[in-house]
DNA sequence: ATTAGGG
DNA sequence: CCCTAAT
């Protein structure tokens, strides 16, 4: 697969400057269908782009090229060329996923150049969602809004023939007081009608007043290419013709309907999931009851929307962007600073959104109106959508105790390619429905643990633990042998997780290799979905449970779970902000939703950061992925960031000073704090 | 209960 | 990661 990436660089001024990133993933293979182009654009003030300079974009290039295997080779002037010939890449991502994908680049871009940001998505220029992700005000620190990680980003349910625009507002509380916003936008388009690519509006859009900088050039050029290659996604409406009642529709029938509704298709195979999850894709909302839900009327109009959408969308790129700038600068931040709750947000977000409309009415009508019969239909947080599929999952356990054995060797996670079903399509990420042996799928966003009931479960189960660890002595036979504290350790909520049929507690089979084998591979998946995933919400899989003896004899888990890089990055990020040490308040806040790291961890985390990055920076570039550490690379600049704030908060080591020092003497920017010296 | 450090 | 000591 390839990736055209502009870049487009112009000005140099430092703060007008900003940086634009087109992301287009024409997709030149016909088995992967990539309709989503990404547009990253940074705009300053009044909403002027501004080009990004040479070390914005290696930097950006730094971040995102970490994830996402996407490598950018500098093309001439302003082009830049990103191609990714890792395959892997493609296969594991859904398009849901890559959607997420921007997102994660985007924060980790975000985390770059600082702080908090809020997230606010727009489709076809009407928020639909608007979250804080993390929003602090220096100034108002103490009473930082718990809030925030429920990220509420379930673009399983954007209608593919819109375009998503995704906007983070960063709130960059530099060292001191001043708060600067920054505006991050994330343009994803998802071409509907392949065959106009015409004025696909990959190009940036510029505000109406257009005094700003020019679009970017450079993505012109990508746009045209990727938007000739994704036909196969549009939804079908047509599918959705008439008056449907979903409670009578087959397996079969639902599988279409579902196929119509988000374009694309569906494993699940449980009628009331299916249900729900069309319903709430057509009424765009989660409130729908399932069984009066009647498609008629959602559909006939939201298609009606979507074409007029269409159409216009095609040639308005300049208001969606302008829109937003004007909801973003028009003095959003202000409202939002000390607003912790989505739903507040999101309040806030409609009246504003109005405001907006005055500059592209039609076109951001469609939303509002399937919206307005409901009260305000707001996207289903995170939070929810677990829920319920966990709760559907559930349901899918009818199955009987077969499975047993199967759901002991399965992986919990893993990628399960799907081209029996479609061959265009790209593989599901699925995840195993292991825990009630049901065996069933579903897709991989939408369960989510937040607990951690794997190691309790298998405490449940009197779970055999040796094969797990065959290579090393360590592993203790454990025949009989169940941890004393893994009795104790069950909670409620692990409890609960056991399916509700409940299904009997007897000791697994082991098949020793297997277990290993796939919990590597799917603490791989989670590398890599967890990137995408787990920067919005921590995705807790439970894999890699070990045992080991303890010096008592007695049988200790073992969780080795590498630290993802989102979780670095929060990791950094929470020390910039509370400062190393605080590794509780990190943790509750931060880490709130990881119920794994605990402030210990995050302490020992830290440290090896802080050893890491005092190790590298002497080869400084050089070596970034040239070890083959088991453990994933952390980039650069986030070694950078940890370094700052280290010699910041004055922690540095006599030690390890002697190795910065080595050189030259370190770049802090802002170390107005470390007045030692 | 949290944190710092050593293993 | 685990464990412990110190707070």
């Amino acid at each position: 697969m390839e990736t055209v990436v502009a870049v487009e660089e112009g000005g140099r001024n430092k703060e007008e400057s900003a940086s634009a990133i087109v992301i287009a993933r024409p997709d030149s293979s016909k088995r992967i269908a990539d309709p989503v182009v990404y547009k990253l654009a940074r705009v300053v003030g009044d909403g002027i782009y501004i080009p990004a300079t040479d070390d914005e974009v290696m930097k950006a290039e730094d971040l995102i090229d970490h994830k996402s295997s996407l490598h950018f080779v500098l093309g001439n002037s302003q082009a830049a060329v990103c191609t990714s010939n890792d395959d892997t890449f493609v296969p594991e991502f859904t398009p849901i996923d890559c959607e997420l994908e921007a997102l994660y680049i985007g924060f980790r871009i975000l985390f770059f150049f600082g702080s908090t940001f809020m997230l606010m998505i727009l489709l076809n220029g009407k928020k639909i969602i608007a979250d804080i992700l993390k929003f602090e005000d220096l100034n108002t620190q103490g009473e930082i809004s718990d809030a925030v990680v429920d990220t509420t980003v379930d673009l399983g349910k954007l209608n593919p023939r819109f375009e998503v625009l995704f906007c983070l507002i960063i709130m960059q509380a530099s060292a001191h007081l001043e708060v600067q916003v920054i505006l991050y936008l994330f343009r994803i388009y998802k071409l509907q009608e392949v065959t106009q690519s015409e004025s696909t509006p990959v190009d940036g859009d510029q505000s109406g007043d257009r005094k700003q900088a020019d679009p970017l050039p450079g993505s012109a050029a990508s746009e045209p290419s990727s938007s000739t290659i994704y036909a196969s996604w549009k939804p079908d409406f047509s599918k959705l013709k008439g008056e449907i009642c979903l409670d009578n529709l087959s397996v079969k029938d639902l599988h279409a309907t579902f196929k119509a509704t988000f374009g694309r298709e569906t494993s699940v195979k449980d009628k009331q999931w299916l249900k729900r999850r069309i319903s709430m894709g057509l009424s765009n909302s989660c409130d729908v009851s399932i069984t009066t839900f009647n498609i008629e009327n959602n559909q006939l109009q939201k298609k009606d929307k979507l074409e007029d959408c269409s159409n216009e969308d095609e040639n308005r790129d300049k208001d969606s962007f302008n829109g937003l700038e004007e909801q973003n600068v028009s003095g959003d931040h202000k409202v939002l600073v000390g607003q912790s709750q989505t739903v507040q947000m999101e309040d806030h977000f409609s009246g504003n959104s109005k405001s907006v409309q005055s500059d592209a009415p039609k076109r951001h009508i469609a939303f509002e109106d399937d919206n307005q019969g409901n009260k305000r239909v707001r996207k289903p947080t995170r939070r929810y959508i677990e829920e319920v599929s966990e709760s559907d999952s559930r349901e899918y356990t009818g199955r009987p105790v077969s499975s047993v054995r199967s759901s002991g060797n399965v992986p919990r996670t893993r990628i399960r390619p799907i081209y029996n079903i479609q061959p265009i399509r790209r593989p599901l990420v699925t995840r195993q429905d292991s825990l009630g042996g049901s065996g069933v799928e579903i897709p991989y966003v939408s369960r989510i643990r937040r607990g951690r009931p794997r190691e309790n479960f298998m405490a449940l189960m009197k779970f055999q633990p040796y094969g797990m660890g065959m290579t090393t002595g360590l592993v203790k036979k454990a025949h009989d042998a169940h941890d004393p504290e893994s009795d104790i350790d069950i909670e409620n909520h692990e409890v609960k997780d056991t399916p509700a049929t409940g299904w009997p507690l007897q000791p697994l089979i082991k098949e020793p290799g297997e277990n290993e084998q796939y919990s590597e591979q799917s603490a791989d998946l989670n590398n890599n979905s967890d990137g995408h995933v787990d920067s919005y919400a921590d995705v807790d899989s439970d894999e890699n449970i070990l045992t080991v003896p303890t010096a008592k004899g007695g049988m200790r888990r073992k969780h080795h779970r590498p630290w993802t890089l989102s979780e670095v990055v929060k990791l950094v990020e929470g020390v910039s902000r509370y400062g190393a040490g605080r590794w509780s308040e990190i943790k509750r806040i931060a880490f709130a939703t990881c119920s794994h790291r605990t402030s210990v961890d995050l302490k020992d985390k830290w440290r090896n950061l802080l050893r890491a990055s005092f190790a590298q920076l002497p080869a400084e570039k050089g070596a970034q992925n040239s070890k083959k550490h088991s453990s994933i690379p952390i980039p650069a600049p986030i070694l950078l960031r940890v370094r700052e704030l280290a010699e910041m908060q004055s922690q540095v080591s006599p030690d390890l000073k002697a190795v910065k020092f080595d050189g030259h003497s370190g770049r802090n920017v802002n170390d107005m704090k470390s007045g030692f010296l």
